[in-house]
DNA sequence: TCGCAGAGCCA
DNA sequence: TGGCTC
DNA sequence: GCGA
């Protein structure tokens, strides 16, 4: 959808006050619902098509502080017009004078300020009374009023040749008076309710309830009927190393010799001067999940096992559903039931529950509920009748929360809807091999016949290139019984001087003679690097002697320049907890860890996106031992890196 | 109040 | 760019 | 939802 017409969506939610499950200390966040309000924007984000993430993050961030967001540039209702477009540091004025259907930057009132986003970041609670700086006084609704302030708006403002427009450029004066000019005509919102913020909030039954995520049934409706429109279109030698055991239900595992064929330098040199630096790091961020594998306690009963099936519960709802909210509650639930499990004796009361790291209030709370009641009421609310179709769809490979929203407010509800694509809705072709083969995807297949198909397309791709170092990987390298598909990983020593470049395609094509590949997925890309690219397929294992069985499996074959190998490895072998914890602790300690290697100096650009402003360096990447001695975290084995 | 990992491929 | 997947 |  375009900005305009989410701030239209927007102008319908109702602003609710942050207050619910905030007790009385928390006045910025209590009051977070005034911090804007009176102010009426226009947003320029320079987007021509459709409002991206970003923008309507900020738009939302707006919103939740009382201010409104004008669907369409109106210089009799807009006091503020916030420039935001591709360069944060430098506000394209020809954009912005499009987008506001204007000739010339004298063309905006002279009352109305061009800011960057910055200012509108600025706004904070002060205690009434405190008058120093650009404050305003903004009534709460309910006879009292509190203090705002923020920076003047010239301090951040889009471009030079309006710095004099809005308050406090010249003189610095006249804030209340300005206040009541500046006033939109805001009947705009219907004003919003008065009542509402009075809920000084109290029994702690009302608690959850008031955070749940209902903001998924509004994209569900709102953005789900109209996308259909859319979509229709040293360490290494101490590591404690408990046999590969119990884990993760493991058979015998230690055969699986791989890894040693490239034989990873120790390289325990140098022991001191970096580490010493690094240890205190790691102590300060209060512990890592990567630095120390899972105690062997997980073997033993858990006594909250109740509690854990309720999260586990829980956490699962919130996994189907399609709002960043939800995907972090899922990422903190992921955590705090981790520590539940581990724990070692029966949570008693709130506040044992509490001192879990990891566990906050409301945790902690719903514990108390499951210890009391033995049910947790917030499974009921979490529960909703889209859910149990918006799964279904969800085990389509290629559809996730969002599509399946989609197309559960189109109107379709099992899998044969789809398949006729009822009330048009569009399926890609990925998506329409995940249907077909919707339950052998969903089937995890032995070990035993993950290996075997790895071995017939090793053979394959070592009679191509017999240099090439081809290996399995994923959850087959951690030693799993049962294995969702096969990982495999593909690089060439370069010492001949040659490389592993075209091996991929090859290997594709007599893969498919061979009838081993049955399905593509996704193809490799080689534009940027010929050595490095990704294959998505669907697979069947070496025929033999009259069996008719040929389930699919899906195949996963990446490509790697040799430099990388480590890097790649680490990556590979997972599991994806524990590479993000690594890639999590590689941050704080001011490095950042990919596939190819571990970089320091990367910068991205502050609260803009996913672009690196400065690339870096890479300081390692050959070998795992490496970039685990880096990071100060202890060697461990692939079957010990096992933490989801 | 903010960040929570980082990247490849497709549409 | 957004969605999905690894 | 949690922690810094
Ligand atoms: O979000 C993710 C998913 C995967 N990986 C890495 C770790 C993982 O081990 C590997 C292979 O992914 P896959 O999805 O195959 O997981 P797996 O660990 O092999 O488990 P499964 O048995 O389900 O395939 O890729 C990540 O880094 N992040
Ligand atoms: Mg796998």
């Amino acid at each position: 959808m375009t900005a305009a017409e989410y701030a239209q969506t927007l102008q319908l939610k109702p602003v609710v006050p942050a207050t619910a499950t905030v007790s009385g200390g928390d006045s910025q966040r209590k009051w977070r619902h005034l911090l804007l309000k009176d102010f009426t924007f226009f947003y320029v984000s320079g987007e021509l098509t459709y409002a991206s993430q970003s923008t309507k993050k900020r738009m939302d961030y707006i919103h939740c502080r009382g201010g409104i967001v004008l669907p369409a540039y109106d210089p009799e209702l807009v006091t503020h017009i916030i420039v935001d477009t591709a360069n944060p540091d430098k506000p394209d004025a020809g954009v912005t004078l499009r987008t506001l259907g204007l000739k010339k930057l004298s063309d905006i009132p002279d009352h109305v300020p061009t800011v960057k986003w910055k200012w509108v970041n600025s706004a904070k609670l002060v205690p009434n009374g405190d008058r120093a700086g650009n404050f305003r006084i903004v009534e709460d609704g309910n006879g009292g009023h509190v203090t705002v302030r923020m920076d003047w708006e010239f301090m951040h403002s889009a471009f030079v040749a309006r710095v004099h427009a809005g308050k406090g450029f010249k003189n610095t004066g006249g804030n209340e008076k300005d206040k009541g000019k500046g006033k939109p005509k805001a009947k705009t919102t219907a004003q919003r309710k008065e009542g509402e913020n009075s809920e000084e909030e109290d029994n702690d039954s009302a608690e959850d309830i008031s955070d749940i995520s209902c903001a998924c049934r509004l994209i569900g409706s709102v953005v789900g009927v109209r996308l259909i429109f859319v979509c229709s279109r040293n360490f290494t030698q101490d590591a404690p190393s408990p046999p590969p055991s119990a884990k993760e239900t493991t058979p015998a595992v230690n055969q699986t010799k791989s890894v040693q064929s490239e034989r990873e330098i120790p390289f325990i040199s140098d022991p001191l001067g970096e580490f010493e630096a690094l240890a205190k790091e790691e102590k300060k961020a209060e512990g890592f999940l990567c630095d120390a594998p899972n105690s062997n306690s997980l073997t033993s009963e858990c006594p909250n096992q109740d509690i854990v099936d309720k999260l586990e519960e829980l956490m699962e709802l919130h996994r189907a559903k399609p709002t960043e909210e939800d995907k972090w509650r899922v990422y903190s639930y992921s955590k705090s039931i981790r520590k539940i499990r581990t724990y070692p004796h029966r949570i008693t009361s709130y506040e044992e529950a509490r001192n879990i790291p990891g566990v906050g209030d409301k945790t902690a709370l719903k514990i108390k509920e499951i210890l009391e009641t033995g049910e947790l009421r917030r499974i009921d609310i979490e529960y909703t009748e889209d859910l149990d179709v918006v799964h279904l769809f969800q085990g389509i490979y290629g559809v996730g929360q969002h599509i399946a929203y989609m197309w559960y407010s189109a109107g379709c509800r099992t899998l044969d809807d789809i398949r006729e694509r009822k009330n048009g809705i569009k399926v890609s072709d990925v998506q329409e091999i995940g249907l077909k083969y919707y339950d052998d995807i969903n089937t995890r297949m032995p070990r035993a016949e993950a290996g075997e198909i790895f071995t017939a397309i090793k053979r394959t791709a070592v009679s191509i290139d017999p240099h090439l170092y081809v290996e399995i990987m994923g959850s087959y390298r951690r030693g799993k019984a049962t294995c969702g598909d096969i990982d495999i990983l593909i690089t060439r020593p370069t010492d001949d001087g040659n490389s592993h470049e075209g091996v991929l395609a090859s290997l594709l094509s007599a893969l498919q003679r061979e009838g081993i590949i049955r399905e593509n997925l996704s193809m490799p890309d080689f534009k940027d690097d010929p050595l490095e690219a990704v294959y998505r397929g669907l697979c069947v294992r070496p025929l033999r002697e009259g069996e008719g069985h040929d389930t699919k499996r899906l195949v996963h074959i990446l490509t790697v320049p040799y430099k990388s190998r480590g890097a790649a490895l680490i990556y590979y072998t997972g599991d994806d907890i524990f590479n993000r914890s690594l890639r999590l602790k590689a941050n704080k300690m001011g490095y950042s860890l990919n596939q190819r290697g571990l970089f320091a100096g990367v910068v991205r650009s502050t609260e803009n996106k996913m672009i690196k402003t400065c690339d870096g360096h890479i300081i390692a990447s050959e070998t795992e031992q490496e970039i685990f001695r880096i990071l100060g975290v202890p060697w461990q084995e692939p079957w010990e890196r096992v933490r989801s």
